[in-house]
DNA sequence: ACATAAGTATTACACATGTAATCGAAAAGT
DNA sequence: ACTTTTCGATTACATGTGTAATACTTATGT
């Protein structure tokens, strides 16, 4: 089952708040978000209810809140992601994806061990 | 000037044969995609269309018959792509990250090499 | 019990995107 | 010169997305 939905640039915001700690009330949501966003309250609602109906989120109510949780996984997303990524920018030069991400992630010496190790693997 | 115009996952198909040869005519594009997408031509022009709106594509005009040619560089391209991708995944863990594009397969041992090597010099 | 507040559900609306069809103009055949 | 064909330009239309506002429902305080 478990389908990959399409979760849209901004719905990736709150996936991310669910994947870091679940289930959550919507206004739990809408705090962790206001200090990276400056979306309304309203906004982020919507977003919750449209990943609800893509099924990337489900609730349990307790009394007449929803605690939502996530019902996709982080790294399931990332990979569909990714993937779709890759196929779109297919025979494009690897070396500028590459450098972009570490340009953007300022990886940890860790990580880097940690990629290479990946690359070594392989 | 030259900014990054937003460039959706089907109008990265034209801009893809684009790069690979130009300046081209829309028919051109339209057999270079025929074995690659079942789009109708009528699409693959609307899609050259809003490129030029975009000013991702330019043309000249020999007689009634348009010659395109991109505006972006692919590089360009790729690297906006890859920071808007990041951007949204930025947060989720990198690992599972390369993992997807390893198992693309997009990566020939010279290609590690190559990457590996970048990552020891940063 | 009733009003109020706090949630959720429904509706809105403009712009983007996928996917074309139709209109209009100009080149080319006859 | 007229008709037909061939391009490009304009228009179409459903669905997705960003960004909310409004309506409805139900705890909760009084």
């Amino acid at each position: 089952m478990s389908n990959k939905p399409k979760i849209s640039e901004a719905e990736w915001e709150v996936m991310k708040v669910l994947w870091n700690r679940s289930p959550v009330t919507a206004n739990e949501v809408i705090s962790a978000l206001s200090g990276k966003t400056a979306w309304n309250p309203r906004t982020i609602r919507t977003l919750i209810n449209r990943l609800v109906a893509k099924k990337a989120l489900g609730f349990e109510k307790t009394g007449r809140q929803y605690h939502y949780y996530p019902l996709v996984s982080e790294e399931a997303s990332v990979q569909t992601e990714t993937k779709s990524f890759l196929e779109r920018v297919h025979g494009g030069t690897l070396k500028p994806i590459l450098a972009a991400f570490l340009e953007e992630q300022k990886l940890t010496p860790d990580e880097i061990a940690e990629l290479k190790e990946i690359l070594d693997k392989s």
